[in-house]
DNA sequence: ACGCATTCTTTCAAATTTCGTATAAATATG
DNA sequence: CATATTTATACGAAATTTGAAAGAATGCGT
């Protein structure tokens, strides 16, 4: 049952059992997978802020905030993240509720570690033939502007400038998302790796940086949306 | 429980049993899902050998080829095909030769349908075919006014306006709920995160605040039920 | 019908949070 | 060491949110 896990893959457990926790955790890590652990739920959501992760486990049944209340927090600040619920509660209306929430498999207690994992790696080769839909290199244009990330490479009406990483990640991440407003928490998080009040304050300094890189294209603009992000987009109106 | 599936899906059954093939023909369909059925293993890979599906269910104890050789049958001819296998078999045994094969899921008999859709659209949504769960951002719209809680964009009667984030929240509550009066401490609960003397003052501020948003469209208006909470609706009687 | 308590409406002025930009310091890179 | 890049700090500006106050409407008991 050896399987294909490529990079050090990063997951969330959020459980109070503490035998159970020590035990998917061993077990987890001798799979190579990297576990974060919180024995709350507020603890749980807590770790996600600071970290992206690229799968959740979590217990239903929490001290502070229950799983399911976790689970859509959580899909808030990263909607596409995998969780499953691993819970001893069977009702069929709680495994509904789970799925409702988004969730991506409910595995009732008792249940053997072999399958468990089974369904992690069925869940992330899914997320990982689906992830290079923007082929991270991919080149990317709007209005005039083009990016080359893999040569960090900048051109804005034929102009053409080499960029450092963050200005690239910071651009390329903005046009990823095709004109829709990202989170700030997002950006700091995939660009900057963490999201503390530093991080962001440097992040403010790259914008003012990235308004500066395009205005040689007056249609394109890098608009904030007051507590939540930024976006970029054209428009015609500018002119 | 309504996911947006994005386009027409085609999904391959294989199940002799009569009765479930066709109970489970019937709600796929009806929710929009073009199904195929096949009564034996043979006759599943026939019709896998004529259309690309999407996502295949499988039973386990099937007539001339049983599930799993017709799993790995159909994953050599299309490697990303989405395998679920629904059986009898409980056999802890039997479920981690499924995933061994590469099954995104296992579920034994018996089974709600709506537990299968579910399934069926996690799988769905990380291959891309169905939106993610929970669009927190629908559009929604009454009147002439059309909200847009991903940019917090409100337009009424043309006008368009950003609206922070109480705004947006509070108004977002209140078409969610179709004219229906909303509970107060449930706006407090939902869109401030607590509910309180001091912050219930302030929702009053946001009341007012919204009435002169929508007041360009006269038929509007956001009603009070003393000692209750509010509603949005339509009066042509306004006019 | 009247008074009284509660709830709601509105306005306006703080207070708070978030953002933008400049500049300096630190760190990395060749 | 020289240069490029990144982070830290400072401070003003802008947007949002809250607090306070005063008047209006509603429900309730008498």
């Amino acid at each position: 049952m050896d399987s294909e896990i490529k990079e050090p893959i990063q997951l969330l457990l959020v459980e109070d059992d503490v035998n159970l926790s020590y035990l998917l955790e061993e077990n987890l890590r001798a799979k190579g997978i990297s576990v974060s652990l919180a024995k709350t739920g507020t603890g749980g959501l807590e770790l996600a802020s600071k970290t992206i992760f690229d799968i959740c486990i979590l217990d239903i049944m929490l001290p502070e905030m229950d799983g399911f209340t976790l689970a859509k927090a959580l899909l808030e600040q990263q909607p596409s993240l995998p969780i499953i619920f691993l819970t001893a509660r069977v009702q069929e209306k709680d495994k509904l509720l789970g799925f409702e929430i988004g969730a991506d498999d409910y595995i009732s207690k008792p249940f053997s570690f072999k399958e468990l994992y089974y369904r992690i790696t069925a869940i992330l080769r899914r997320v990982n033939l689906v992830a290079p839909a923007h082929s991270e290199n991919e080149n990317l244009s709007i209005g005039s502007l083009v990016l080359y990330p893999a040569q960090r490479m900048l051109s804005v009406n034929g102009e053409q400038r080499k960029l450092s990483q963050r200005e690239s990640g910071l651009l390329q991440m903005l046009l990823q998302h095709n004109g829709q407003y990202v989170n700030r928490s997002e950006i700091l998080k995939k660009v900057w790796g963490n999201d503390d009040y530093f991080t962001a304050k440097s992040m403010d300094v790259y914008i003012t940086r990235l308004r500066k890189l395009i205005k040689d294209d007056p249609t394109l603009e890098v608009e904030n949306l007051y507590g939540t992000g930024y976006r970029i987009r054209q428009n015609m109106a500018n002119i």
